[in-house]
RNA sequence: GUGGGUAUAGCUCAGUUGGUUAGAGCGCCAGAUUGUGGCUCUGGAGGCCGUCGGUUCGAAUCCGACUAUCCACCCCA
């Protein structure tokens, strides 16, 4: 029973009525990236699981055991994406878009499924907006992408810290890594069974491990940036050098490891404070192999995602202001048959030149109907009866100060004297009392 | 996967040491002279007290399991 009339764990309903802060914060994204030259792309929801596999990592906690994976009937194994970039490249490498004047810049705007215990900022079902750009090495283009995030949120009204990390090139890190097991494994016995375990596959991980023991002996562990080779110093100096410039404050946080291994050189993640333990609200950073891994060309690519309920709720936790909804224009309120008739038809008048209008539906008496046009926010309304069918007039009321004006039945739109004429002049009326005052 | 909290009306929550027909506020519907909203007043609808089992003469209340949900670990956006 319950199964029908309740959602499956992790998943979320976006309701009526705050379905708006949805549409302005993803209109909002989308406009802010475009100028910065950033086109939308629009990928499927499941792919092969191989390209997770590949790119993601076979060793991650999220293709290891949070991936929607299923075989479908023709016998492929699909999953559920568990994020965009995966998708974005083999969409790019596949139609070619990498043969065209570089950098390609895309950005998606999509829900991404993982198989977690929900929490505070984290369900199975969750929206992400992301960005790639692919086909430059440069450090400019790393720091374009930042600050383009910077410049979004102060678009949002959102404040959140920038800490940023390089975990350098393959050649380099494999030598960090060496240097990190050899550190760690001196005291292996103190370490937490998981750590142990990472000590082998993947030991940058202990430096993010919580475990205060694991924190603790990390504290002297080796730093990646004491590891990095020329070329990638270099390229984390002119980041930051970039990024000075454009006067965008950051931190850098050597701890910083993405969970995700296609990660070279610049990462970074923006960390707001206020929305629980979940609190990483963009994050991303170069995948310079990632596409020649993935079968296409060699090409660097830098990126980022960012989980939109999070961004949501840091906007709240900021007081960050929403558009409000546009109300009603007009409730044309009627009695009878023949005034519900007419009444409909000059409804249909005013959604015609794109005003939200509305009439009874619900065969509710006058005073019912007056009730709902004020919950509904009208600016105006209309009733309409046997005397006003005789007559050919009807009122317009303005709902604010109930201030009446006549307008008639039968003008056709473009007429004077017409309901939709009326309409706009009231309008008018409105914006210029609210101009003079000042 | 691990830990802790919670589960009563559409929403937010009361519910005395177990004791008859389970409550409030908001919301919804209908009235307060005949065809006009907001404020006020009156009335009404709406609950298998998360599910199953146990203790008891008697359970929303005590116990257990399950499920869901919230928070944290983990992981990540």
């Amino acid at each position: 029973m319950a199964i029908l009339t309740k959602g499956p764990r992790g998943t979320q309903d976006v309701l009526p009525g705050e379905s708006y802060k949805w549409q302005y914060l993803e209109k909002k994204m989308m406009e802010t990236v475009k100028l910065y030259g950033f086109r939308e792309i629009r990928i499927p929801t499941f792919e092969h699981t191989e390209l997770f596999n590949r790119s993601v990592g076979d060793t991650t906690d999220v293709v290891q055991k949070e991936m929607y994976t299923f075989e479908d009937k023709g016998g492929r194994s699909i999953t559920l994406r568990p994020e965009g970039t995966a998708g974005t490249l083999r969409s790019a490498i596949e139609h070619g878009l990498l043969g065209d004047a570089l950098p390609v810049k895309a950005a998606y705007l999509l829900s991404a499924f993982r198989y977690e215990k929900p929490q505070a900022g984290r369900q199975r079902e969750f929206h992400q907006f992301g960005v790639e750009m692919l086909g430059s090495a440069a450090a400019s283009a790393d720091a374009e992408v930042i600050f383009m995030v910077c410049h979004l949120f102060q678009e949002l009204g959102i404040k959140a810290r920038l800490e940023l990390n390089s975990i350098g090139c393959p050649a380099c890190r494999a030598k960090y890594q060496e240097a990190l097991r050899n550190y760690f494994s001196a005291r292996r016995e103190d370490l937490c069974d998981t750590c142990k375990d990472r000590l082998e596959r993947n030991p940058m991980r202990l430096l993010d491990c919580k475990s205060p023991v694991c924190q603790e002996i990390g504290q002297g562990a080796p730093m990646m940036l004491d590891f990095l080779c020329e070329e990638c110093t270099a390229h984390f100096e002119q980041v930051k050098a970039r990024l000075n410039a454009m006067e965008v404050s950051y931190t850098i946080n050597p701890r910083i490891v993405r969970g995700l291994d296609y990660y070279t050189k610049t990462v970074f993640e923006f960390v707001s404070d206020q929305i629980g333990a979940q609190s990483t609200i963009c994050a991303g950073g170069r995948y310079d192999g990632l596409i020649e891994q993935l079968g296409g060309p060699a090409l660097p690519g830098i990126g980022f995602a960012m989980g939109l309920e999070r961004i949501l709720m840091t906007m709240e936790a900021c007081g960050a202001a929403f558009p409000e909804e546009r109300k009603c224009m007009a409730y044309i309120g009627s009695m009878g048959e023949a005034a519900g008739a007419k009444a409909a038809q000059l409804t249909q008048q005013l959604r015609k030149e794109g005003f939200w209008a509305e009439c009874d539906t619900m065969g509710r008496s006058v005073k019912a109907q007056m009730k709902f046009a004020n919950k509904l926010g009208a600016r105006f309304s209309v009733i309409l009866g046997d005397s006003e069918l005789e007559q050919g007039v009807a009122k317009l009321k303005r709902m604010a100060d109930g201030s009446v004006t006549e307008f008639r039945l039968e003008a056709s739109p473009q007429e004077p004297g017409s309901l939709v004429k009326v309409v706009y002049d009231s309008c008018l009326e409105e914006v210029a009392g609210a101009l003079k005052t000042e």
